[in-house]
DNA sequence: ACCTGAACACCGTTCAAGT
DNA sequence: ACCTGAACACCGTTCAAGT
């Protein structure tokens, strides 16, 4: 039987795949191609080069991303929801997100939750100018956090003795603290911390 | 006159010229070389191979970065005044900051840094785990932006429209918010923001 | 101790040629 | 319209050989 034809489809899949496995660093034509069981150049014809696949992917990964849905019942806890739902959405595949970051999308990446923040922060009381800096500071807080966590699962942990023993130099007189200093972060938990300071910062005033 | 004595540091101070102009992409050994008007190969004696070329880029810029001094009179104005100082100072090489945080060091670049924070929040009041949540937050938030900014300045803005009609159309009852949001950010005024917001949210309750 | 050129296996991309 | 192999210029790295 004859293969199947290849599809501009099956390119996009296959290198999704493999960028979100081992990122986009590690995505060749060649191994691409070897992975599609096709010539090299056959992915040249239906994507054009590297770079523009990498564009196509960083535009599926966009398109893909759900609406999100604010949950809770004042805006605080619905603010603080959208940037959970999207911080889990986007960790879902990190190693896209990067490309779609390093390829300049971040701002039509967040599109769609943008319409449920500015619900939310107008709902808050929120208006003009400030409204749109709160808007803007919650969206940068979230791909901050899910850029600082892609990279830190990428490079576990090294040198950790050094940084144990500043910090128990500095924190002396605390020993708890010296103590949570120490452990590895939660990023879950930190993420909420950060995101409810945030918002209570913003909405308070 | 013969040529002078190539030295580890003169490679090391090539590359990270040539990764603070185009990337940490654009360092290719044989640029690097012929940069240096040396034979690849020297190279390789002196620092390896490009891995532990890298590496030791992102040491030597940890090394580089100053103690950060805290200035102000309250603990708020004094933690926000340490987060400015260590962006303006990740600023200023974007690009091997990148280095560093791919590089699993980001935690070692906030030694110095990390020492002023657990002062300040100590001297605000907080104590254990929230003191050490506090500490982090703030770390968090300084890299993530650091590492937003760097890509919005590499890769510029596309697709300005799309994002600009969408704006709109969820803004439409406040004419200011939508013309706020249409505007290009302004980083550093968003992070001051950004930042005083988180501090206020973390000191307060 | 330091530097060199040759060589290897890889890479992205183009192109002329096939069906 | 779709696929192919050959070829080009690049890359990181190794190695044996020089001084």
């Amino acid at each position: 039987m004859p293969k199947p034809a290849l599809t501009r489809e099956d390119v996009l899949d296959a290198a999704a795949r493999l960028v979100e496995r081992h990122g986009p660093g590690a995505l060749s034509m060649r191994g691409l191609a070897a992975e599609l069981d096709t010539a090299v150049t056959s992915i040249y014809w239906h994507v054009g080069n590297r770079e523009s696949l990498l564009d196509a992917l960083a535009e599926a990964t966009v398109d893909r991303l759900a609406t999100v849905r604010a949950t809770g019942r004042t805006p605080r806890q619905r603010i603080v929801s959208v940037a959970r739902a999207l911080r889990r959405d986007l960790l879902e595949h990190p190693q896209l997100i990067a490309v779609v970051h390093e390829r300049g999308l971040t701002e039509r990446m967040f599109v769609p939750a943008q319409r449920a923040l500015i619900r939310e922060v107008h709902a808050a009381g929120l208006r003009g100018a400030r409204a749109a800096a709160a808007v803007r500071a919650v969206q940068f807080q979230v791909v901050g956090y899910v850029l600082v966590e892609r990279n830190r699962e990428r490079a576990p942990v090294r040198a950790r003795g050094g940084a144990a023993r500043w910090d128990a130099s500095a924190a002396d007189h605390d020993p708890p603290l010296a103590r949570a200093l120490a452990h590895p972060v939660d990023s879950e938990r930190l993420f909420v911390t950060s995101v409810r300071a945030l918002v209570d910062g913003l909405l308070t005033r």
